[in-house]
DNA sequence: GGTATTTAATTTATCACATGAATTAAATAA
DNA sequence: TTATTTAATTCATGTGATAAATTAAATACC
């Protein structure tokens, strides 16, 4: 038989196609062929070949996209059942489980509360396989096969060898999560930052979608951040790339939940505010060092008010946030770097001197084009996220398998 | 006419032959087939193609090729003079041209002393051009026709508009020198930053040329970097990114060239040590703003001799280099960090304290399995690697081309 | 209402190109 | 001299994208 050579490029298209559709929804051929720069008549062959396997289907015309002369568009759309991925976000004491169906959109959460810091090893993967083995069970009928498993975990992971390197939610190290998940669902299973996610799920955002070199800076319990470099995350080495939050502001500085000192994360954390602050200022008490919502917002209102103490340290936060940008803007000069999570509460009160602090560490030209902005929070994004980056993994797998293969599940 | 679809892959797979072959040199059909898993039909039909429009030669074969059963392998080689490429390296007072074959190696190189921080636009790009002429009629009969150019530059330039941006050779900002030689010349004209080169050279090194991300710190007159990522120069959102120099070790910290404070440049680049140095100690007079190797060798021979002033300097400058490749691991996590640059002379005075920082600063997770080492310095590497960019460009075209064009001179 | 026009989608013929298999080439081993 | 081994070439084949031609389905115009 002549070997795959070509292969590749309808491979590769057909690949084009379907993200086109979860990106776009419902297309027509023609602008499928105009976007991908494609013929139609590529597309047409390549759309035939999908709707035959089920994994599109074919839109009945609607009014709105008439009224022009010459023949109607039909539209075509991914089949939101053709295959569905299960997605695990782990985070200090939460585990919260989300299915996505083909199209990206999310079709059942929900969260368990778990002492995360006690789990052991096996205590955590039994968790899991318990939890997504039902899930598929009790939803095998309503979605399609599980084709896909993503976990998005804080800290640092290692997609490639599939293991929590680090993680603030767990006193383990350097668990094998992936290995255990991928013996016992025939599906791929993958490992992720949890920045990651949040990049891959803001990448989706029309405005931010054709932009090639991206930075998404988190801010919440920790500081994380993703990169964008063409268009595709940037994983380094090892897979623990971007780490944000533990470039240094200073040596010797405060001292930073990795152990360290002078990290930044150790100024601009949830953490490293309320950590600050609350001696120093009637704040909610509770857990101190993992400051709630409501004790976050309180430190913030009380910096909006005028309260001296809490503008300094929204200040000091801002000047070390706006450091740290610089050095992200003079190593990797992305078009666009954005600010996220639940940090940005904050906004308006480190942007003084996050703003002060950049101009005085970088020339004008080193600042160059690269657009600075905030993306609202939404604490169901790393989900979305997961399920973009689930959905990826089963894109190739379907394309490449002459048919959906659905999930063994016993 | 039928579009180039496939063609695509023709030229992929023709470029992939030429890169091997300069990369290893001469190479048998089976051996080329081998390593860029391309069957021998394609490797015999592309080489053909080449060997007829004169871009490749076949070799006699060698005796060291017998011995073995069987056909013995007929290699095949670039023709050097398929095509030649001109690159100048713009440095403070400096002028320096090259010749490269079409095999990478240096066929030519002169120096001229020129008073750069004193030249206007015009009188720099006349210059250029005056000399790029004569060297290609001089040169027109020995090499082939002049394919590419290549300029190389210290500071900060943009290659995708052709400018430099800033540059401590020149009193100029923001000067578009590609454009000018690009309407004289009808060749492709590239404009990169010196680091870009440096990389561009040592990856050519076998033991360097297949780790896919990789960061080249330069030391010097100032600093600079060049990331690899994936293999491929990574020139961020506008082109200058990897200004490593310029991130900041400390707010309001020394002066550095560019005009802030606190930059790393202005505690490692050759100028900032000799400034903190030349007042404490006995070292050769001359324009200490702009110390020459010998000034550098005589600082370094202090510290080598145990004078403690001397040793000061480098172990903070060690401690403040160690401190801003941890912000390059946390980053950006490459695979290996080379240091280069007329710098390294000093490396065991720096490499201490260098090493304590860089620990100091991140837990082990994150340096991870980044190695760490320094590449020997070669003043002619910058030319090398522009030689390697230039040729890069003018095989593209070579490929893409029916025939190989020359540059109309007048 | 019938015909022309316009745009979308499909079908068909074509061409580029990588490949496996078969063949030829050129050496050594027996 | 013949068999064996390895290299290179030739040839038939299949994949796949495309342009051009064709068909489909709407609106515009008279």
């Amino acid at each position: 038989m002549v070997a795959p050579v070509t292969d590749s490029i309808r491979t590769d298209n057909t690949l084009a196609l379907i993200r086109s559709l979860r990106a776009h929804g419902a297309m027509a051929r023609v602008d499928l062929a105009a976007v991908n720069q494609l013929s139609s008549a590529t597309v047409t062959s390549i759309s035939g070949e999908l709707l035959e396997r089920g994994v599109i289907v074919e839109r009945p015309l609607s009014t709105q996209h008439l009224g022009h002369r010459g023949r109607p568009k039909t539209l075509i759309a991914l089949d939101p059942d053709a295959a569905c991925v299960i997605t695990v976000k782990l985070s200090i004491n939460e585990v919260r489980f989300t299915i996505g169906n083909f199209c990206g959109e999310l079709h059942y959460s929900d969260t368990q509360t778990v002492d995360t810091l006690a789990l052991t090893a096996e205590a955590l993967i039994e968790l899991l396989i318990q939890h997504i083995d039902g899930l598929s069970r009790r939803l095998a009928a309503t979605c399609g096969p599980v084709a896909s498993i993503c976990l998005a975990v804080q800290g640092i992971v290692s997609p490639v060898r599939g293991s929590i390197v680090w993680s603030p939610a767990f006193a383990l190290r350097n668990v094998d999560i992936v290995s255990p998940l991928r013996a016992r669902f025939a599906c791929p299973v993958q490992l992720d930052n949890d920045a990651n996610c949040i990049s891959a799920a803001i990448t989706r955002h029309p405005d931010y979608m054709d932009i090639p070199n991206l930075a998404v800076i988190m801010l919440g319990y920790g500081v994380g951040m993703a990169i964008m470099i063409d268009g595709k995350p940037y994983l380094g080495a090892h897979g623990s790339s971007a780490e944000f939050g533990h470039t240094k502001y200073e040596s010797n500085g405060a001292l930073c939940a990795c152990g360290k000192r002078g990290c930044i994360e150790a100024y601009i954390s949830d953490y490293a505010l309320y950590r600050d602050a609350h001696t120093l200022l009637p704040l909610p008490t509770g857990d101190s060092a993992h400051p709630s919502e409501e004790q976050m917002q309180a430190l913030v209102r009380l910096a909006e008010n005028g309260n001296p103490v809490a503008r300094q340290i929204f200040d000091k936060a801002g000047h070390v946030l706006g450091t740290g940008i610089a050095n992200v803007l003079a190593l990797f000069n992305p078009d666009q770097v954005l600010i996220t999570g639940s940090g940005v509460r904050a906004y308006e009160q480190l942007k003084p001197s996050l703003d002060q602090a950049l101009n005085d560490a970088l020339v004008e030209e080193l600042i160059g084009q690269t657009r600075l902005a905030i993306y609202g929070w939404d604490h169901d994004m790393t989900c979305m996220g997961a399920i973009q980056l689930a959905l990826k993994a089963a894109d190739h797998r379907l394309v490449q398998a002459d048919r959906p293969s659905a999930l063994p599940l016993s």
